[in-house]
DNA sequence: GCTTGACCTTCCAGCAAGGGGAAGCCCTAG
DNA sequence: CTAGGGCTTCCCCTTGCTGGAAGGTCAAGC
């Protein structure tokens, strides 16, 4: 197969398959004419690059769990540990994410949002108080 | 104020208030042995960038509100407008991250985690269904 | 006066994870 | 034989900084 053929497969841009080739995510061999050229297993790995990928693992998490994936002899547990890990980072951007939307969100409440220049937005991130204090009175 | 004052009052490091004046945020002076001086309003501009930053506006984001900040004629309607726009992406990530947490979730459920080689989480990511069915399957 | 250490300056390099686009082969169809 | 699409490498761009090297400055201590 070639890069196109591989890309459609995997569903990604072929400048990706590109850089995973740079950093050595996959191997592919070449042709006398300089293509690429992907055997079933190397669009296999790229399948599996992608879908962890979209769960969000970084590119070394995905190259540790490549490792285990053709590991015959791993251990269940350490591919459990990444996830968990991974789970971990996840929850606690969630978690900072909800905090920035609570803010915000009551900030955008309290803004008149019309032609006048008074607005609490622009007041909150001109002072200084951000804590527990201001949560309260603004709640 | 030198940077470093100004870095303590503000909360930023200084790299990222040398950083700010490289791409015109803030504009403080400087001193004939070329130090920066900073002046009140600078050290309330970075303080105002501090907060703006750390709601989770981007460096354009943050440039519009300060010459929002800036400007006693603004209409109130244009800062929230940012804010609300602001909102919607937060809400977006959280719920795209919150989906990577319920399948990565359900995956370390289903993993012993043990010696054994035997991994669901590397047989989902190797297969191809990540669709309603294996939802449905593995709910 | 001299040294030491804490500041400060600039510039260069790099991180994640690719994206955009130029310049130039290769291959096939009409 | 030419047009087009696909492929190659190369280098810069992104976001928002962070680290480090090489060097100037300043105040304190001896």
């Amino acid at each position: 197969m070639n890069i196109g053929d591989v890309a459609a497969l995997s569903g990604l841009p072929a400048k990706t398959i590109r850089y995973y080739e740079d950093i050595g995510l996959v191997k592919p061999l070449r042709s006398t004419n300089g293509y690429r050229i992907f055997r079933e297993s190397d669009a296999h790995k790229l399948a599996f690059l992608g879908r962890s990928r979209a769960l969000g693992f970084s590119i070394e998490d995905c190259r540790n769990l490549l490792a285990l994936y053709e590991d015959e002899e791993r251990a269940s547990a350490e591919v459990k540990e990444i996830a968990e890990q991974h789970l971990e980072r996840i929850d606690e951007k969630i978690a900072e994410l909800k905090e920035m939307r609570a803010t915000l969100a009551h900030l955008v409440d309290a803004c008149a949002g019309d032609h006048r220049p008074d607005c609490p937005i622009l007041a909150d991130l001109a002072t200084k108080q951000h804590d527990e204090e201001q949560l309260k009175r603004t709640a």
